[in-house]
RNA sequence: GCCCCGAUAGUGUAGCGGCCUAUCAUACAGGCCUGUCGAGCCUGUGACGUGGGUUCAAAUCCCGCUCGGGGCGCCA
C-alpha cells in the first residue's frame, strides 16, 4: 500500500517506509542535506546523509520540483519543526525537473494571476490551490449523494446542438460535417424533453458554453452547470430542494475538510436552510430606498446587487422576476402575467442559480415563441415533446465554479476553474 | 461593443528625459558548511513587448500595433 505524508502519524517510530513525491525545497550542507518532500496530502522532511546514500552526489544536485522516491526510516522524535522526518537510505530520482522553474511553488515573491494561469500545472502544486479543487470535488459529491438519495437520475445530454438558441446568449459555432452546429449554452431543453419521457427527476453535471464577450471576474465562456428538472413539481418545491441539497453538501464538506475550509471562510459551518426570500419588486423598493433609481423591468446592476447582498448573510432568493427578463419557457404568474414563477439564488452579490416553474402547456409555449420573437421551427424537436403528454415541471441550473468561488471567498471565478476559458484565454 | 489601466532578468518589482554598460528581492549557477527548517555566508549569470516619431540625448515623452488586466454593457 502506498504511503502518503498524512499517513506518517499513524505509523510507528523507526518503521521502514517508502514515500514518493516532489522536491519542494532543499537545504544543503556539504555532507548532509534536507529535502522537503511534497505529495498531495502534505510535506515531510527527508534527511539525507552522505554516509547513508550511495548516490549522495547525484541527490545533492537534485533540482526543486523533481520527482523522487525515498526509502528510509521514519523518525518521529525528529528535531524538525513537524517532529517527523525520514532518514533516507535510498533516494531514486524518477523525474528530473529543469531549471529555472517558470514560477516558484513556495517562493517569497508574488506571481501575477496571468502568469499563474499560463503555468497552471505548477500553480496547482500549491496546496492552497489543490484545496480549492478538493473542496469542489467534495461539494459536488455531496450534491450527487443528495440527489441520489432522493431518487434522481443522473443524465448526460448533448453539447453539440443544431440551432435553437434560447434567445439572448450567443453560441459558439462549429462545423459538423456538412452542417453547422453550436456548443450548447445549457441542457435546459433536453432536461425538459426527459421530463416528457417520464424520467421524473433528472440532474446533470456538465459543461455549458457562452460566446459572450465578457471581461469580468465572474464570467467564463465555459463553465460547469449543475442542472435539475423535476416532474409534477413547482417552483417552491425546487427551491427547497436547492437549499436543502446545498446545506447538505456544504455541511458534509466542512465536516470532511475541517480547518482547511475555515481558512477560506469561517462562517460556512453556520449555513442553514431555509434561505431568506425577497421578491423582485421588494428588491426594487429596497434598492430605491437606498438611492437607486430602478424601474420595473430593469435588471440589477452589479452595484445594486452589492447593496442588496448587504441585507443578507449568505444565500438568499430573489423571486418573481418579470417575464421580459426570463427565457421563453418560464411559467408566467397566474396572478400577474407581467411576472413569472422564477427565482435566482444569490450568494453574496453573485447569482449562483437560476430556476423556475416551467411552461408545460403546448399552446402557451407556442405563444411565448411569438412574444420572444423566436422561430418555432428551430424548436420543433423540443416542442414535439410537449405535444404528446408533458407533466408540469420545475428546475434550476447552478454554476459550480461560481458557487465554489463564493463559498471560499475567492476574488475571481478563474481561481475555482482548473483551466479557465475566457474572452482571451484558450490555453492551457 | 464602450471606458480605464498595464507591459523592465525565470518570477515579482524600482526607475518616469542625461547620474541606467538599469535597483532590489526571489529564483538559477558555482563555492564554504553534518541539524537545517524564510538556513547562512561569498561569487557569478540574467531584462527595458513591437514599429515609428520628438530630442543633442528615450526604459522614461507622443502615435500606431501586439499582448494582457479590470470595470460597464450584454449574458437560459
Amino acid at each position: 500500500m502506498r504511503i502518503y505524508v498524512n499517513n506518517l502519524n499513524e505509523l510507528g517510530d523507526n518503521e521502514k517506509i517508502t514515500i514518493n513525491g516532489w522536491v519542494q525545497e532543499t537545504r544543503k550542507m556539504k555532507n548532509l542535506m534536507f529535502i522537503i518532500l511534497r505529495d498531495s496530502t502534505g510535506t515531510v522532511q527527508i534527511t539525507a546523509k552522505k554516509d547513508n546514500l550511495g548516490n549522495y552526489n547525484e541527490i545533492y544536485d537534485i533540482t526543486r520540483e523533481s520527482v523522487i522516491s525515498v526509502s528510509g526510516i521514519l523518525n518521529k522524535k525528529s528535531v524538525s519543526k513537524s517532529g517527523i522526518e525520514i532518514n533516507a537510505d535510498k533516494i531514486e530520482i524518477l523525474s528530473y525537473a529543469a531549471t529555472p522553474l517558470p514560477m516558484g511553488v513556495i517562493d517569497r515573491v508574488s506571481v501575477d494571476f496571468d502568469t499563474r494561469l499560463n503555468n497552471r500545472f505548477i500553480d496547482l502544486r500549491k496546496p492552497e490551490n489543490l484545496f480549492i479543487f478538493k473542496f469542489e470535488s467534495e461539494l459536488l459529491f455531496g450534491i450527487r449523494e443528495y440527489m441520489n438519495n432522493n431518487n434522481f437520475l443522473e443524465v448526460h445530454t448533448p453539447k453539440t446542438v443544431a440551432a435553437a438558441t434560447e434567445g439572448g446568449a450567443d453560441l459558439f459555432r462549429l462545423k459538423y460535417f456538412e452542417k453547422n452546429a453550436y456548443l450548447n449554452q445549457s441542457p435546459q431543453l433536453y432536461k425538459e424533453i426527459l421530463i416528457s419521457s417520464g424520467f421524473d427527476k433528472v440532474f446533470e453535471v456538465g459543461p455549458a458554453f457562452r460566446a459572450e464577450k465578457e471581461n469580468t471576474v465572474r464570467h467564463l465562456n465555459e463553465f460547469t452547470s449543475i442542472d435539475v428538472e423535476i416532474a409534477f413539481a413547482d417552483d417552491n418545491y425546487v427551491m427547497s430542494l436547492l437549499e436543502n441539497s446545498l446545506v447538505y453538501a456544504i455541511n458534509r464538506t466542512v465536516k470532511k475538510l475541517g480547518d482547511g475550509v475555515s481558512e477560506y471562510n469561517g462562517s460556512l459551518k453556520d449555513v442553514k436552510s431555509p434561505f431568506p426570500r425577497i421578491t423582485y419588486e421588494e428588491s426594487i423598493d429596497y434598492l430605491n430606498s437606498k438611492g437607486f433609481k430602478i424601474s420595473f423591468g430593469d435588471d440589477f446592476s452589479p452595484e445594486a446587487m452589492k447593496t442588496l447582498a448587504d441585507k443578507f448573510d449568505n444565500f438568499y432568493f430573489i423571486t418573481g422576476w418579470p417575464a421580459d427578463l426570463r427565457p421563453f419557457y418560464t411559467m408566467p404568474d397566474e396572478n400577474n402575467p407581467k411576472l413569472t414563477r422564477s427565482f435566482d439564488l444569490q450568494l453574496n452579490d453573485i447569482e449562483i442559480t437560476s430556476g423556475a416553474q416551467r411552461i408545460h402547456d403546448y399552446r402557451m409555449l407556442e405563444q411565448n415563441f411569438l412574444i420572444k420573437g423566436l422561430n418555432k421551427n428551430d424548436f420543433e424537436f423540443y416542442e414535439k415533446a410537449f405535444k404528446y403528454g408533458m407533466p408540469p415541471h420545475a428546475g434550476w441550473g447552478l454554476g459550480l465554479e461560481r458557487l465554489v468561488m463564493n463559498l471560499l471567498h475567492l476574488s475571481n471565478v478563474r481561481e475555482s476553474t482548473l483551466f479557465p476559458r475566457d474572452r482571451t484565454r484558450l490555453s492551457p
